[in-house]
DNA sequence: CTACAACTTAAAGTCGACTTTAGGTCAAGA
DNA sequence: TCTTGACCTAAAGTCGACTTTAAGTTGTAG
């Protein structure tokens, strides 16, 4: 496959791809000249890359846990990732509730309504937010 | 209050709250000097504007939610953020599951497993990470 | 009254993850 | 053979949310 190919295959730009090969993240199987072409096996690099983003690791963490061929999932760095996103969650679910409750309350003034007042609270515990760009 | 007194009690620094000023997210209510002083409402108003960062929204987004006093929430928004969250915990949910088994999972390798497969696929969906800093 | 800690400003710097640009190379179809 | 579109590189730019810096002002304790 070509970078377009990989580019089309997993929804990253091939200015990512070379941007993700320059931090060692991935590596093409070879050049034809210049050009690079990659086996299939970047696919399945790039989605345990997609899924390390998703929970929140950076790229050079991400870069720690792979190996030149597939992963090395420290074990350790999982489970505390697991209790992370079941704090995280559950404030997420708390805020969900206080948001919907805030849709529907018909209060004029949210300040006043004490779920609004609980919901302030748990943001006031800044957890802190994380960019969403879709 | 003084700058010093609103960031102790919010928990942002004074170049934080310079900053939300400049872009109209809070006002101090006068000068004494040169130096701002505020009323305690503005903590509220910090508090609300956390709310915001929180569930991923800008500052910009923000200052369309809030009236020189007080707060102009736009319930329509509100149900579509509760919406976006409800996606949000539902796929964080899976990934945690994921994780978890991936922690525990006695397979040399993940990528072989199943479960570990599915995790990858939910993750290829590209619904974006969001990044934390803490 | 003086010192100085704490405030002020505007402007520049930072961070991560990319994207864009400028200038060049080259494989393959007409 | 020529053209051209897709590829290449290195370097600079972008974005949001701040933070830092440099240079200046001032309320207040001693």
């Amino acid at each position: 496959m070509d970078i377009a190919e990989v580019a089309r295959a997993s929804g990253l730009k091939p200015s990512t791809l070379r941007y993700y090969e320059q931090k060692g993240l991935i590596c093409s199987a070879g050049r034809h000249g210049l050009r690079r072409y990659y086996d299939a096996t970047v696919l399945e690099r790039l989605a345990l890359i997609n899924l390390g983003r998703y929970v929140g690791l950076s790229l050079d963490d991400i870069s720690h846990m792979l190996l030149p061929n597939g992963v090395n999932v420290d074990r350790a760095l999982l489970r505390q990732k697991t209790a992370e996103l079941d704090k995280q969650i559950a404030t997420m679910q708390a805020i969900r509730e206080g948001l919907h409750h805030a849709a529907n309350c018909p209060a004029p003034n949210h300040l006043a309504c004490p779920t609004f007042q609980r919901l302030l609270k748990l943001a006031g515990k800044r957890l802190k937010p994380r960019q969403s760009k879709l």
